[in-house]
Formats: structure tokens, C-alpha cells, sequence
DNA sequence: CTGAAAGCGCTAACAG
DNA sequence: CTGTTAGCGCTTTCAG
């Protein structure tokens, strides 16, 4: 079935029945209709491998994310499709589980299909991907992370500051003994980064994480209770639990209410992301809003420009990150 | 940057260049290392729009979706991924939001780039789309429903039986006055299916939905607490709530559990799916694991068999679902 | 407003 | 083991 298959039917030159399909250049009404019933009695479906070969247009937009079982990632996906519902172009996913090597692959098949724009989680690449990235002449948005060297545009948080501005927070609230729970991954830059302006904030105020629980793998809200239980064991005189992500937290926090400890004059807990779930929990739990809805509308929005031409120079938003006292991290209320 | 700006980086002909790049045929281990170098020196990066239309052979598999917002279809897209992750096969995802027209627009969109199979969310689909799907040479494989009449193949569970075995279960414990919480979607087929299933159970003992409450938009789990109140304040003598997700029934769980409701004594309560996050409740909801990572991946096995030339025939695969009493639905334990 | 000719970049099918 | 010749199904470009 194609278009000479149509053409045929309807007795109009192959170009024209094109025309039509495509609602380019001027047509006839009579022509148009001859056209269109004849597509519709075929039940014609156009080739875009042909047609984007013949016009080297692609409406695809790749979406490199690590992972989809953290919410997250489809968030910011949801964002970048609000986007692109409005125009011809049509996201396409690759998912890299945070490794290297996936990302690469992922990276390497979504440019041979020579899309209208590339949207990758995250600024830290192989050399391989930074090469490819920057050879290609695809737009590329790199997201959720602005604290390094964009390869070509970049939206998203620094990490770094929202882990310095947490920290703040709550030295500010007069917590001191802060324990921290995690996820074991090596290669979540974002969650290094967070970490690191974390630690170098207390470090200004002479102080140090006391200490940490790593999780890989299960239910985040189970290893949440069973990390908080296990670091609240061995260090009696923590004040402040500060979680890598919303579940986490949510699970530590169910744990201590549980316990009847009082939250947050004995214990303070935070977490991060802002997730909706967080609304519909006995406490409201102290969170960073990343917005990765709005993250993912404004990289959509940055590839939308340059596929149709309005704009072609680099952009670098900075999304600013809102913390989320709660209940769980204002001690003192005036 | 071409196949032939290898070859002639290379001194090698077009066509063998691109024997080596595919890994096709014989070739000579010299040639072999002169096109990779060549290959590798200039960043090529071959053109599958080219490819696929000169082989008609593309290597994507698209993946219609309602929603991404729900947790259950990033798990069956994970299951898919996991399987074709073995073979050179890549999932494209089109996302519906449960609106028909959304489902036609995506489905012509991915028809039109001939992938190696479609699996699409449900088997009620309007004439527009079954039509379009029946039509096209392209492996169908509808998911996560078996209830109807099925273009081609089909992986997934009877909601109506689920609905039945749900109510069968709660019956069986004793309960009599069950109020029901869903959400508010007229084009859910398969909450529909379930609902219908699990109140012709109940006829049959005579009995019916005392009450109903549905919600739409916001968190989940918050409105499963505001519904759970609403209802419990307009029928006191409630003895079971029955939810159309996990989410929701953990809402209620959380709210009946503050009140300090006697679960399940007074009130058992069900949800639906079998989500991780349940794990790390207070107390394990009662649910239906319906599976939704290995109904993926068998609907990935089936596009891929189909792809290799494996298998040819349509393939019906129904998953069963598996009840998990948990805390919330054994009134009477033995 | 409509059509004819010439590819887009790659691979199938055949020769050697 | 390597090369040549034709397209794949559409769109661009240029003439009417």
C-alpha cells in the first residue's frame, strides 16, 4: 500500500495526492476530495521512513532517562509530551538504567534515526556520548542537572545548591546530629552532587553527617523504615534524618510515628523530589520541589524552537528548586 | 556524513562498508579493521531511515500507553524493555490519556514508521484504530485485558474474573456491606470490566454495592482518605471498602488506621494491582498482583518471536491473577 | 493549481 | 571475499 497505490485510485499524480496528505501547496477542493476518499477506501497509511528519508525530517524527539521505576523520570516525560502534543513532533524513550554502557547504545541507536532533537537525563557523560552528542547536528537538552559543561542546552536544578540550601535549612531549625539515608548508586550523579553541597554546607558549620544507611533494590518506603530503624539504633541521639528521596523519608517517617517518637522535636526528617504521594501521608513530609514537570516542558519547549526554526542558539535554564518545610522540619514555630 | 564518506575514507566499497557496520557476510579481517577505523575517525553514525526503507525492516516496537502518571504502565513498559533489551529490537512509547482519539492519532503515527509490532493497553479500541491495526501486516499485540474480541494476539488478565474472584474472596470472609472507591473514568474499560464482575458476584449471593464514592486528578492516596471518609460518614455500618487501586486503599488504610478503626474486624479493605509501595504500609493492604512486569515481557516474546521469523501465529495469553490477602481482608483467621 | 524527473542513504540481489 | 546495479516510497525542485 503507498502512494502510487493512491494515485491510481484517484487518477491524481503521485506528487499532487502527496500535497494533499500532507496539506502543502495549493489543491483543488475537487481534487482534494477525489484524493482523500481514495486514501480512506485503501485505509492508506504514508511511509515516514520514505518520507523522512526523501525530506531528511524526522518528528521524533529521543528521551534519554536512566530509569522508569522511579516516578520521576515519567514526570518529566509527562512535561516533554504536554510540550509536543502541541506539534507534530512525537517523543521517543530510551531507558539507559544508569549505566554507561546502555547510555551509549541508547544514545548511538536513537541518532541513527536522525531525530528533531535530543532530551538526555543528566550532564555527566562518557566520552563516547559527549562525542556523539556534540558531532550530531541535533539539538541536545540535557536536563535535571545544570552543575557542569552543557553539551549544547541544559534545564534543570543544581544539585549541589539544593543539597547546600537543605543543609541550611536545617542547621537553621538548630539540628546538629544529621544521619543520612540513601540509595546505593555509584553512577546517580545527581544524588553525588546533592550529597556533596549537603556535607559541604554542615562542614562550614564544623559539623558532619554522623552517619549513613545505603538501600539498592525492593520497596524504597520498606528499606525506609528499615534503614531509619537500623541507624536510629546504633546513633540514640540523631536529630535529623535527611533522605536521598521522598519515599525513602516517607517510609522513615511512618516508621517513627510508629514508634511514637516525636516528629520533628525529637527527630527531624526530610526528603526530596516533592512527590504528589507525600499528600495523603499522617504528616506532611519536609521535601525539595524539583519540578520536573515544568523541567520537561521547557526542554520540549527548547527542541519545538529549533525544529521549526525560531531559534538556534543554546539555552541554559536554571530551574530554581523550592524546599517544603512540612511538618517535619520546622522545629521551632513562632 | 555519509556510507560513502567511509567508503572512500576507507578505499572500501559502499557495500562492504556496510557489511562491516551490520556484521553481515564475510569479510576479510583487514577490510574489516580499515572500515572500522575509517568508521571511527569520522563519528559515523549510520542512517537507519536509509536503512530501514531500503531493508523495510525497522527495528522498533512500539508501546501504547494511556498514561505514565500511573505506576502500572511504566512496570509493563519495564517488562518489555527487559526482553527486548536482548534482541536489537527498541520500545517506542505513545502515551493516549485514555482518550480514543489520542489512541487513533498514536496508533497511525506508529503505524506509519512499520515497526516490528505494536503492543497496545487494551482490547477496546474504536472502529477508527481496529480497523488501522487489522489492516496493517504489522504484529498486534493488545495487553492487559482478555476480555473481548482480540485483532491478534493478547496478553493479560480477565478484569471481569479478577472483579469476580475479588468479591468471592470478601463474600467468603463474612462481609456484607462493601462500599466501592474508583476513579472517575468513563473510558476505563478494564476498571469498568472488574467493577461489573465484582458486582455480579455479589447479585448472585443478592447483594449490592451499598455505596460508592469516585475521585479524579490530585493525589491518589490523599483521596482515597477524603473518600473513605466521605463514605464511612454517610454509611456507619460499612464493613468493607473495595478500591480500584492500591493507592486509594492505602489512602483509606492510613485514615482508618489514625481513627483507629479496627482493620479488619470492623472494616476490611482491598485494593487493586499489587504495587511495591504497599510494602512498607503499617499494614499490608489486601490486593490482586496482576502482574504487570511479566504480561511485558510476554507480549515482548511474542513481538520478537514474530520478528525473527520464530512464530506466525496469534497468540493468546492469559495471566492470572493472584489474590494477596495481606492484613486487610482475613476477618477470620483460623 | 498540477505533474515529471531526480534523488534522499542505504541494502537486496547478483555477479565476479 | 568484494563490487555493481537497482531500487525502497516518498519529497524536492523545477516546469508547465
Amino acid at each position: 500500500m503507498t502512494l502510487r497505490d493512491v494515485s491510481e485510485a484517484s487518477g491524481v499524480s503521485e506528487m499532487t495526492v502527496s500535497r494533499v496528505l500532507r496539506n502543502r501547496g495549493d489543491v483543488s477542493d475537487a481534487t482534494r476530495e477525489k484524493v482523500l476518499s481514495a486514501a480512506r477506501e485503501l485505509g492508506y497509511v504514508p511511509n515516514k521512513i520514505a518520507g523522512a528519508l526523501a525530506s531528511s525530517r524526522v518528528n521524533l524527539v529521543a528521551v534519554v532517562i536512566p530509569s522508569l521505576s522511579n516516578m520521576v523520570f515519567p514526570e518529566v516525560l509527562s512535561g516533554v509530551t504536554s510540550v509536543l502534543d502541541r506539534t507534530d513532533l512525537q517523543p521517543v524513550v530510551g531507558v539507559t538504567n544508569y549505566r554507561p554502557d546502555r547510555e551509549e547504545k541508547v544514545i548511538y541507536e536513537m541518532l541513527s534515526w536522525r531525530p528533531s532533537g535530543i532530551i538526555v537525563a543528566g550532564i555527566e557523560h562518557n566520552d563516547a556520548c559527549r562525542k556523539m552528542l556534540a558531532g550530531s547536528d541535533v539539538p541536545i537538552v540535557e536536563i535535571m542537572d545544570i552543575d557542569g559543561e552543557p553539551v549544547d542546552s541544559v534545564v534543570g536544578i543544581s544539585h549541589r545548591r539544593a543539597g547546600r540550601m537543605m543543609a541550611q535549612a536545617i542547621l537553621e531549625q538548630g539540628f546538629e546530629r544529621i544521619g543520612f539515608l540513601g540509595t546505593q548508586m555509584p553512577l546517580d550523579h545527581r544524588a553525588r552532587k546533592r550529597f556533596e553541597g549537603f556535607t559541604e554546607t554542615m562542614a562550614k558549620s564544623g559539623l558532619e553527617i554522623v552517619d549513613q544507611e545505603f538501600y539498592a533494590g525492593g520497596s524504597a518506603l520498606k528499606k525506609g523504615r528499615e534503614m531509619t530503624e537500623a541507624i536510629l539504633g546504633r546513633n540514640e541521639d540523631l536529630d535529623f534524618l535527611y533522605c536521598s528521596n521522598d519515599m525513602i523519608g516517607a517510609g522513615g517517617l511512618l516508621w517513627c510515628l510508629e514508634q511514637g517518637i516525636d516528629i520533628p522535636g525529637k527527630l527531624g526528617i526530610a526528603g526530596f523530589n516533592g512527590t504528589e504521594f507525600l499528600d495523603g501521608l499522617p504528616r506532611r513530609l519536609a521535601t525539595m520541589d524539583t519540578k520536573r514537570f515544568e523541567t520537561g516542558q521547557r526542554a520540549a519547549e527548547i527542541v519545538a524552537a529549533r525544529a521549526d526554526g525560531t531559534s538556534t542558539e543554546p539555552v541554559r535554564i536554571e530551574i530554581a528548586p523550592a524546599i517544603d518545610f512540612g511538618d517535619t522540619l520546622q522545629r521551632y514555630k513562632p
